[in-house]
RNA sequence: GCGGGUAUGGUGAAAUUGGUAGACACGCCAGACUUAGGAUCUGGUGCCGCAAGGUGUGAAGGUUCGAGUCCUUUUACCCGCACCA
């Protein structure tokens, strides 16, 4: 009887399919194991063999733990919302529902050929509206949260509203948008509803807010920092700007410490772990306030400045900053409700009458004044009746006012309504001779008045004494008002051009120090001396507080940026506050120095020094001790289509939640996927939504008549959204009331194994965490991490193609262009190729008489070889042509200028040896330099309409190599694990894929292998027939045959308890290799074997196991035992080492002692031989396992 | 730059955690049988050497009776993060 694997397959995975084999109880006495793949995308590619590397090893210890009396939950299903099949949609008009449709009933065929021993009776599928009615009503839930530092758990927005009500924002901590205003228990009681929304949203775990997000023109949509890779999309690689938008975000932020401490808990990766730490980015350190010194001479120096300058680059923001908020709100309240006679008075003195500028109801340091004319630094009091305490008070609030350098007038109700001409003369008198203001004077108030400050973060406080200048980002809010105006023009400058470079320009030039000096000044906390602030763009502006103090002596960066500017105004000397060397580098240690020239903290290292230093800042109210995270809330809003809508209307532009009766919000046809011709997102195409005739009248609480008054959110939610969660829904998947029955979520709990890649290490895996902590916060489900171990699978690589690597010399002479001179360049890459070849066009000082600009292209992928290597080594190249044509002629805004286009589009063939093409170039002048829209400006330097080039080429070296790389359907080179299927069968590919090498490891896809596997099944199936069928005997198995087995039952089950699956295969090669050689028919050996193998390969497993007589599947039968006792041995070869080399074996009884060993090992003559008459110095003996003769 | 990982025959890889390096498999070589096949079986196969022997786990040093394994230094590659203050 022949092992033939089509019919066993087949049947067995209909006997699966139809028994429920595989169906896990929510209700058992067997302990629960919970083991997990990741869903995949139904891509139209269908599966390669990469995707079932994890789910067979989630297989095998799945089925493992069934034998092991677990009650075993492995679901599937599929991550169906996504941007392809939108891509697609718009390519085609094919609905994506219909092609998600299509390409999930073809990886459901290719999974069942595989023979995983899924639950598919739990199946969820992110687009399905049973399932993201559930997003949708978690959305809401986040939405209905906040987010409380000292609970540390997220609780409901009603408990936030009651703290409101009795005591205000002010003193609460909790986590909330940056700004938020400080309101009383009285003022948010007086607050109208809209206005408590607005503030509601600053709170919220999800929140509507305008920030600034990652927009990618491309796709038309915004994008999660994690789904950005090096400055583009991780989904096409297209270029990702800056915008401000308002958009949903979510306030992961909220949860950055737990996420961080949550690790410390789970069985991850190191690396994995290692990203998300990076990824959440904590840093321990000081928030430190450096106060702003006002320009202390006149600022345009020279005669005739107006003092008003002052304000100019000063601000007006005299107001003492810990009550600002308060002052701005109230004097905003006053200028609405003016007395009678103050209107009087405004109307004579406003709009410059008297020849100066007044404010009404402004705020000055702690108070608000009726009038003040801040040039001149007078206040006009108006006041009403004086009764005895209002004297008193106004008295010291006067004396404060002239404290700060004002001059205080006075005048009472009747003298301006009965004289108001008079009281326009004093003060246009008073005017006349008022002082300037001196900001100087309203600074010295100290901590309140007018102070500003620039605001860093530093994880060295104690290198505040080594500060010799601050550096703010060229974006940083600051930047425009505090620069004096002789720098102005280079500030602006400086801050224009780095506007325009791109986020990958940015990130890919660190090398460049640029920076300029604004002209003004801070002032050091401690010393007072004073810090002259640049711009300069190593500061990030999203960072931190997008400032810095720079000390250079302790950190490298404003150590390179001090030393550049070495010399210029407002770079002062470097301090060195470390008893170590700086002359070469900043010494950026946190160890092994004592600190100098740092006044109290001499002689202190970083501990204790940051301590103090903290400590002294706090007590001069400038700092205070600080922990920062680079954790940003993640956007999540999509311009798109195929994703779940929100459940969200807006009331005059707030949004509102739909009653979570009428999910889901089911999401509506449209006729186009585009955007909307005025740039909604496609939604906006929807002429109708399910729910609105239906449900609109209950949600807006008013009669409506098929058409909804409230606009809805057009949005929809990124991938992510559905599966942050869909590992609990597989616990219960088809509740209808619920997400999961608190049963469910009780006893399946969270996942014990959760196999899967690691590109989710910070998007997915991230978010999950987060998702499942806030449903525990608000006492959903109890466990606080979701994933208890992860796998990553390492990735299955793929033969991308063949290609030849060239060493190639071109010679480009540009003829008609004489202003052209010779270059060398070692390039890598035919971008860098282009690059470059622009950069030299654009460089006007190359001008001599030498016209050949030599390019040297060593080791360089050219092209994918489009014929065989072996076919005479000859190739149509056309690679560089076609960049030439798409990527690198630059196009403007408006489609119409391209920089170089080639005229003769001809290929070109490449061989070893010299070939001369001659190029005709059109190029077309273009104005302005701007890199994100590809913009160039060369036209100063040609203005030749077409010119040629001649190009010299030789081609020193070409060979093929073979370029491995992740499988996808562009590289053509994705293995169908069908075929695998269909040639070798399931088994066998199972096998194959394990036996490949360890789980975690990444491993190119090589079919060379896999006749070994193949033959070991039917190796596997001949110790249990012979061509007439059945040879299973029922005899006693010699010792050997018990060995073999128990070894491999010892060894497999540890196996899989540590993941090591390959080593399993080996094993099992061994224990047939040696049955065999032992011609063991034996039942007693080969039934054991039977379930052994099975979580490995299933259905020869099954076949065999029926074929020895048993009804129903082996995935029931309990797992073979170790027992120790067959692999007791009674005797060991032991290795007889000499000076720790191995000269021979020698078969000695293991009841010896160490003595008795050595007696006969010394005795043996081949000792004697390698001893040669030496007596050795020392004798190692270790029983059981070796012999060592030293000497 | 920081963090994580990897490095062993022609190839994929093992190594009981400090104890005979290269299990198991691919490939290759030789042979058997033969229905000539991409079947099955047997033997060989790290490198140098006819052999004895020498040598060998990216490199250099160290600890140890003994190191692929532990320590120090270093190189290359892969992954993640990146002027993160």
């Amino acid at each position: 009887m022949k092992y033939f694997h089509e019919q066993i397959e087949a049947k067995w995975q209909e006997y699966w399919a139809k028994n429920q084999t595989f169906a896990a109880e929510n209700n058992s006495e067997k302990p629960k194991y919970y083991v997990l793949d990741m869903f995949p995308y139904p891509s139209g590619a269908g599966l390669h063999v990469g995707h079932p590397l994890g789910y067979i090893a989630s297989d095998i210890v799945a089925r493992y733990k069934r034998h092991k009396g677990f009650n075993v939950l492995h679901p599937q299903g599929y991550d169906s919302f996504g941007l392809p099949a939108e891509q697609y949609a718009i390519q085609t008009g094919q609905h994506p529902e219909k092609t998600t449709k299509e390409n999930i009933a073809r990886y459901r065929e290719q999974l069942d050929k595989i023979g995983f021993s899924f639950d598919w009776s739990r199946e969820v599928r992110t687009s399905n509206p049973d399932y993201y009615k559930w997003t949708q009503w978690i959305f809401i839930q986040l939405f209905e949260s906040f987010y409380c530092k000292a609970a540390q758990k997220a609780l409901p927005i009603s408990e936030l509203i009651k703290l409101f009500e009795a005591e205000g924002n002010a003193n609460v901590d909790l986590v909330c948008d940056d700004g938020v205003e400080l309101f009383s228990a009285e003022e948010w009681n007086s607050f109208s509803s809209e206005k408590k929304q607005e503030i509601l949203l600053q709170y919220r775990l999800t929140y509507l807010a305008e920030t600034e997000v990652n927009w990618c023109p491309a796709l038309g949509t915004v994008l999660a920092n994690d789904e950005i890779v090096n400055g583009v999309s991780e989904r096409g690689g297209h270029p990702v700007i800056r915008k401000k938008m308002t958009q949903w975000s979510m306030r992961i932020s909220a949860y950055a410490e737990r996420l961080l401490q949550g690790l410390e808990t789970i069985d991850w990766s190191e690396s994995i772990k290692e990203s998300q730490r990076n990824w959440i980015g904590k840093s321990v350190g000081a928030m430190v306030k450096f106060a702003l010194k006002p320009h202390p001479q006149p600022l345009s120096g020279g005669e005739g400045s107006e003092p008003v300058q002052a304000f100019n680059d000063f601000g007006y923001k005299t107001a003492n900053p810990t009550i600002a908020k308060n002052l701005v709100g109230n004097a905003r309240e006053n200028r609405k409700n003016p007395t009678e006679s103050e209107d009087l008075l405004w109307q004579e003195i406003r709009n410059q009458k008297l020849g100066s500028k007044f404010r009404r109801q402004h705020y000055i340091g702690n108070f608000i004044v009726d009038f003040v004319c801040l040039e001149k630094s007078l206040l006009v009091e108006v006041d009403g009746e004086i009764h005895e305490t209002q004297k008193e008070y106004d008295e010291g609030r006067t004396y404060e006012l002239e404290q700060l350098g004002f001059k205080v007038i006075r005048f009472t109700n009747e003298e301006l309504k009965n004289n108001l001409k008079s009281v326009i003369q004093t003060i246009s008198n008073e005017l006349e001779n008022a002082k300037p203001f001196n900001a100087q004077s309203l600074l010295s108030f100290g901590e309140g008045s007018g102070v500003r400050f620039i605001e860093v973060f530093t994880t060295r406080p104690d290198t505040i004494f080594g500060v010799t200048f601050m550096t703010l980002a060229p974006e940083h809010d600051l930047v425009s008002q505090i620069t004096t105006p002789e720098q102005k023009a280079a500030v602006e400058a400086y801050v224009e051009a780095t506007a325009k470079r791109s986020e990958r320009e940015r990130m890919a030039d660190v090398k460049t120090i640029s920076g300029v000096f604004t002209g003004a000044y801070a002032e050091h906390p401690f010393t007072k001396e004073l810090l002259p602030i640049w711009i300069g763009d190593y500061v990030l502006a999203g960072y931190g507080t997008g400032a810095v103090m720079a000390v250079p002596c302790g950190d490298e960066r404003d150590y390179a940026f001090a030393n550049f500017f070495n010399g210029k105004e407002g770079m002062p000397e470097i301090k060195n506050i470390f008893n170590q060397d700086i002359s070469e580098a900043a010494f950026a240690e946190k160890t092994g120095f004592e600190l100098v020239n740092s006044d109290f903290l001499n002689g202190l290292g970083y501990k204790e020094a940051t301590k103090k230093a903290i400590e002294a800042l706090e007590q001069i109210g400038q700092g205070k001790g600080k922990t920062n995270y680079r954790l940003r809330d993640a956007v999540f809003s999509r311009q798109r289509y195929w994703g779940e809508p929100f459940p969200v209307y807006y009331v005059n532009g707030l949004p509102q939640m739909i009653d979570a009766k009428h999910l889901p919000i089911i999401l509506p046809e449209v006729e186009k996927y585009l955007p909307t011709e005025d740039g909604q997102p496609p939604l906006g195409n929807a002429t109708h939504w399910a729910w609105d005739s239906v449900q609109c009248a209950v949600v807006s609480n008013q009669l409506i008549d098929n058409k909804t008054i409230f606009p809805l959110e057009l949005n929809t939610m990124p991938g992510w959204a559905g599966s942050s969660w869909y590992w609990m829904r597989y616990m219960d998947a088809h509740n209808a009331n619920e997400f999961a029955s608190q049963e469910a979520l009780n006893y399946w709990e969270n996942v014990d194994l959760y196999i899967g890649g690691s590109e989710h290490a910070t998007g997915h895996l991230l978010y999950s965490r987060f998702w499942n902590k806030f449903l525990k916060d608000r006492g959903f489900i109890t466990p606080e991490e979701p994933f208890k171990k992860l796998i990553n699978q390492g990735m299955i690589l793929g033969n991308i193609g063949y290609y030849p690597f060239i060493d190639v010399t071109i010679n480009i002479n540009i003829k008609d262009n004489p202003h052209i001179s010779k270059k060398y360049f070692n390039v890598f890459g035919y971008e860098v190729f282009a690059k470059l070849f622009f950069e030299f066009l654009e460089d006007s000082n190359n001008i001599n008489n030498d016209s050949n600009l030599h390019i040297i292209f060593s080791n360089t992928i050219i092209s994918k070889i489009e014929e065989k290597i072996n076919d005479n080594r000859s190739f149509i190249l056309t690679e560089i042509l076609k960049r030439f044509k798409s990527d690198y002629s630059f196009i403007n805004n408006d489609g119409e200028l391209e920089l170089l286009e080639v005229l003769n589009d001809e290929y070109f063939e490449l061989s070893l040896g010299h070939i001369n093409y001659n190029y005709e170039f059109k190029r077309i002048p273009i104005k302005g330099v701007d890199l994100q829209t590809n913009k160039i400006d060369v036209g100063s330097i040609i203005t030749d309409s077409t010119f040629k080039y001649s190009v010299d080429i030789s081609i020193n070296e070409m060979f093929a190599n073979t370029e491995i790389g992740k499988m996808s359907k562009s590289w053509y080179n994705a293995v169908n694990p069908d075929d695998i299927c269909n040639q070798y069968g399931a088994d066998t590919l199972r096998l194959y894929e394990m036996f490949l090498g360890p789980l975690e490891q990444a491993k190119p896809w090589n079919t060379a292998g896999i006749t070994g596997v193949s033959g070991f099944l039917k190796k596997l199936w001949r110790l249990y027939f012979d061509d007439n069928g059945l040879i299973v005997n029922n005899d006693e198995p010699t010792a050997e045959m018990y060995k073999s087995l128990h070894k491999t039952i010892k060894k497999v089950t540890e196996d899989i308890e540590h993941f090591s699956f390959n080593t399993s295969v080996s094993q099992f090669m061994i224990c047939v290799n040696e049955l065999a050689q032992l011609k063991c028919n034996h039942r007693k050996i080969l039934e054991p074997l039977a379930i052994l193998v099975s979580p490995y390969a299933p259905h020869i497993a099954e076949e065999l196991w029926s074929q020895l007589g048993h009804e129903g599947s082996v995935s029931t039968a309990a797992f073979p035992v170790f027992e120790e006792k067959y692999l007791v041995e009674s005797e060991k070869e032991y290795p007889v080492s000499f000076n720790g080399k191995m000269r021979f074996t020698i078969k000695l009884s293991l009841d010896l002692s160490a003595a008795q060993i050595e007696e006969i090992v010394m005795a043996d003559e081949r000792t004697q031989a390698q001893l040669q008459g030496r007596t050795p110095n020392k004798v190692i003996i270790v029983p059981g396992k070796i012999i060592n003769l030293v000497g």
